[in-house]
DNA sequence: GCGTGTTTTATTGTATCCAATCCTTGCGTT
DNA sequence: AACGCAAGGATTGGATACAATAAAACACGC
């Protein structure tokens, strides 16, 4: 990552993202300068990305703040992108799929299924887990062929909790019930085999019951990880600092 | 609009959605901000800030371009939004539309009967037709009652020619059939109908049904202009500067 | 004691300045 | 004559300085 104002806004969203701070909590432009040892300039910069991705308001001469997502907010974008990527399955089996293509499918669930059989207990497998879930899905969106569909799923993306590694927060909640990720993962096999047949209908059919499912899961997780948080103290920005980066598509 | 980034943000979004600069040309901030007469750290802002919405892309140390949609992205995003208003549409419908919004979208389409009476030749008229029929998308993504639909659209209009309002080439072009747009508003009313009567499934097909007929309308025009353009020099950025505002959502 | 108007302070918006990087042009060498 | 290389200029990335606006504190009057 090269220049400061691209690590600034990627501190920060990660920051805002985990809900480092609170719902509409004000963003003073020199304290955050102070606190990441940057000059304003670059921090300006990075809050008005911020805010074209929709995670921070800016109300003129008064400043930025944390946006709050409200939980159907966050429902809505999730199953929102499920029906997009109903429709890149849609595009994806009227295009018809690639030998190739269906090989780097039938990889990932190749992998899932060995971590499904080693159980969730070691937090690699887990990492290990998120990784090949997003994998699936940019699969199925480059399948499609529709520069617009990325387009808008990376905006999507980026709304708190939508994207696919913040599975995380299932993962890491106390009550994780391994019969989900199965059934996730059955779901996945029968996207994949009705993509092979270019059964369109089906394929699109499953993406939208996937996406309803996984945002029942999330609603769930995120309850419980509100009653959780709220107990021990925000992380704060320090905490974040040392998050893992790479994240950028540039 | 208060603050001059914003403005700039709005001329030079204006001047490079409507392909006053050259595919691919150097956008260089200090001479933008002679042209527009501020100073570079606002020109900075505006084309960062463009850089989000995808409309130029930077490289590190090396400045803006203006970026090049070929024909098929401009198309994949045109369906792609008529595809999201599909989903707008089946959402509207399982919601129930209101008499109060359904009046909202009669009265549109009884101001549209009104200018089709009186024909196209009035500038006024065509201009209030590209109001009307932003005003017709916007109402359906609002009674979709989906703040993602929302989200989504928004980014996706921001697509040169993807907008509503960039009818505009089409509706300048010489060779503009009435019978056309005639088509399209029958199409509305269809649609209208159908959310009346709760009739997802016809309603969405025929947003996407009108998604493919608006996409050869601009593929055709596009085209035209193209050939056309190409003969007389880019306008630049002066013939911009006075285009009409009040175009922001904020 | 409470409300209002004014001053003070803090924060944002903008301009300018310096440093780092890249591109160009001219020179020298092969 | 062509290629490589270096010095200069131009342009970007970032920091600081100044101006404008809003929030806060305070004092005064009722």
């Amino acid at each position: 990552m090269a220049t400061q104002v691209e690590r600034a806004t990627q501190l920060l969203r990660e920051a805002v993202q985990s809900g480092a701070y609170g719902a509409d909590e004000k963003l003073a432009e020199m304290h955050l300068a102070e606190d990441l040892g940057m000059s304003r300039t670059v921090i300006r910069a990075a809050l008005s990305a911020l805010e074209l991705e929709g995670l921070v308001t800016r109300t003129p001469n008064r400043g930025f703040r944390t946006r709050r997502f409200t939980l159907d907010e966050v429902a809505d974008s999730i199953i929102l992108r499920g029906e997009v990527e109903a429709i890149a399955a849609r595009y994806a089996c009227e295009r018809g799929l690639s030998e190739e293509d269906l090989q780097r499918f039938e990889t990932v669930l190749d992998e899932m299924a060995a971590i499904l059989d080693c159980g969730f207990f070691e937090v690699e497998h887990r990492l290990k887990w998120m990784e090949l879930v997003a994998k699936f899905h940019d699969l199925l969106v480059e399948c499609s062929g529709s520069s617009a569909i990325r387009y808008s799923i990376d905006h999507l993306k980026r709304i708190p909790l939508v994207a696919p590694y913040s599975v995380m927060f299932d993962l890491s909640s106390e009550d994780y019930s391994l019969g989900r990720i199965r059934t996730t993962f059955e779901m996945r096999q029968q996207i994949v085999e009705a993509l092979r047949l270019r059964q369109a209908g089906r394929a699109s059919a499953l993406m939208i019951a996937y996406a309803y499912q996984a945002c029942n899961n999330k609603r769930e997780s995120v309850e419980a990880m509100r009653s959780g948080r709220e107990m021990s103290p925000t992380p704060g920005l320090g905490l974040i600092a040392q998050g893992k980066d790479g994240q950028d598509p540039r």
